[in-house]
DNA sequence: GCAATTTCTTTACGCGCGTAAAATATTTGT
DNA sequence: ACAAATATTTTACGCGCGTAAAGAAATTGC
């Protein structure tokens, strides 16, 4: 169906194509390894039988040869989650324009995959990878394992000090600043929580509640649900039926570990026909932690802290390009300060 | 730091380990082509030998000989949707449970990036892609260029009759079937959907629910709102807020083209203090199409018709992997009933 | 315009594995 | 135990490209 006698020939590799544009095999090697690397004359001759013949190199052949592969591997622990998605795809988008080659992986919450994920991770060769890891369910020894061999940079939860580096968010600052918008503004809040969360940074959040409480001279109280695994949203709903039912918040304002757990809540005091807001006659206030993507449509739409999600991505990106091109520094740990975003629940 | 002499040294390949192994390296090549083509006792030495050195043969080095290599592109449009994402993990599991590596990519919503997306597809030389395309949006030359060159089973939405086939929700089936159901009990609904939707699946909707209520001898209305792109909440809840506003919903139920629509309605309804449930007193019923993973938790939860995530998903990988083992067959296109979700909303 | 420098070409090897063909060994049937 | 059938080994080539070394050509400095 084409036209033009120049299409009708598919190249097959760089040798034949370096005859068409009357360059040498080794110096379009060159070319296609970094286009400034050659005189702009040839670079020029190259790039017109570019647009002739829409040649490209097998990347399997350029990938066995090459000391160092361009993929880099990008883990979460549950894509379904659009915060995770959402991370994912800003860093994405970084490793493209910095000449990379992402890969997303999902860990899909259960750990055994995970391991599966690191697994076929390592067959491909990465330049580096950027992992989320599940955190508590997490297996240490192969984490460890893994970083050990494979520049990997940690974000969003930190597992001991493995990797090159961890990017995070603070939690402790996530959770000080909105208890204190929250004493400030009303009733102090109750914590509402995961008594077994996944991620580890519950236990920050928790710790920072209870602290920032008591610089405000306040009695802390943290209501720990049931619940196993990643359906926060059935566990903060299951978990704040039973203490409403059970008069288990002892306070009128609910500051939520995370997001998806306020988001359970919420639905829980729909259906108990409680009503959630910061104006008075509401029964309750309702505030979550994450900035998640779906809190701005919540009912009433969500008051939390926001990740800043281009400053952790643009961190943690930058962090593991660096490694990767030989600016390793020790270990340390950057925590990202969060934004609280005021709407109606609280 | 490792213990035993066996794993001090490193295999660097597939010759080193047959030799370890005691077997020939063509042997040991075909038992990881295909463990049950060699001899079982053959297997087990080297089995034994696995174990013993964990060996794997370099991923780059196979697919640049075989003729087709057995990795799986999966392409959904929007990946930070919980329902793609639910539905590309369904996806993924499926390809490794058939011995095919699955990749990830998602357009973001782009049409460009959609493009970009294919062309470093077609840089893996995958055994074949599950796509869900974008739809309207979608470059088409490039698509239809694409499906022609690699086999393509196209999934969610079908674009003319590309690829090797095409499987879906019935979205007639979706719309008829919650139309019947709210007439049933109570009003008739008035359809609120986007003028210019991305998906094209949005068009066979609204044709469907004109349709049917024009079998149940009641006058259809259709509210079109303003927006583009894919923020569907964002567009639902601003064109909720208008229609509201100027009392363009005839009736006091609305069937909304989709579920992430119905989200931003809901928060719309919210906003304004209008109360949405099924139950007398309130002021209008809602409800939704897709069976979205959130639309258990909205307030009140949302009554919908959900996909068949599993039989789409299976039907998908299983007609692709038969044509990729050769059983081809014309282009067909299957829809997958769903099923009705009953909820407090409508 | 000539020497010094940079860039390109030529030649050649290696990466790790698939795969084909022919020779050899093992298993199977009887 | 012997011939037929099957499985394995040996040998050898090719895939497409990175990369190194040495010589040829083009560019640059003055």
């Amino acid at each position: 169906m084409k036209i033009g006698r120049c299409r009708l020939r598919k190249i097959k590799n760089m040798e034949e194509f370096a005859a068409l544009s009357g360059i040498s095999r080794p110096t379009v090697s060159k070319y296609f390894n970094d286009p400034e690397s050659v005189r702009p004359k040839t670079r020029v001759k190259i790039e017109a039988a570019l647009k002739e013949h829409d040649y490209r190199p097998n990347i399997y052949a350029v990938n066995q040869n090459r000391k160092l592969t361009k993929n880099v591997g990008i883990v979460v622990p549950l894509l379904v989650d659009p915060y995770f998605a959402e991370i994912a795809r800003n860093l994405e988008q970084r490793c493209i324009d910095a000449g990379y080659r992402p890969t997303l992986f999902s860990a899909h919450g259960n750990p055994q995959f995970e391991v599966e994920v690191l697994e076929s991770l390592r067959s491909i060769k990465p330049a580096g990878v950027l992992l989320a890891p599940l955190g508590r369910a997490s297996d240490k020894k192969v984490l460890e394992k893994f970083c050990d061999d494979i520049p990997t940079l940690i974000f969003d939860s930190s597992v001991d000090e493995f990797g090159l580096a961890f990017v995070g968010s603070d939690n402790r600052q996530f959770t000080t600043h909105i208890t204190d918008y929250l004493c400030r503004t009303g009733e102090p809040p109750c914590f509402f929580e995961m008594k077994t969360p996944a991620n580890p940074n519950a236990h920050r959040r928790r710790q920072a509640y209870v602290h920032a409480m008591g610089s405000f001279g306040q009695t802390p109280q943290v209501i720990s649900i049931e619940g196993e695994g990643w359906g926060l949203e059935e566990i903060g709903r299951v978990g704040g039926h039973k203490a409403l039912e059970e008069g288990l918040f002892q306070t009128h304002t609910v500051l939520c570990s995370n997001d998806r757990l306020a988001i359970g809540l919420l639905t829980a005091c729909y259906e108990r026909g409680v009503s959630v807001g910061r104006q008075a006659g509401n029964a309750i206030r309702v505030a979550g932690q994450d900035g998640h993507p779906h809190s701005r449509y919540t009912c009433p739409p969500l008051t939390t802290v926001s990740h800043d999600y281009d400053a952790v991505s643009k961190t943690s990106a930058d962090t593991l390009f660096a490694a990767i091109d030989g600016h390793v520094e020790p270990w340390k740990s950057t925590r990202i300060e969060g934004k609280l975003v005021l709407r109606d629940s609280a």
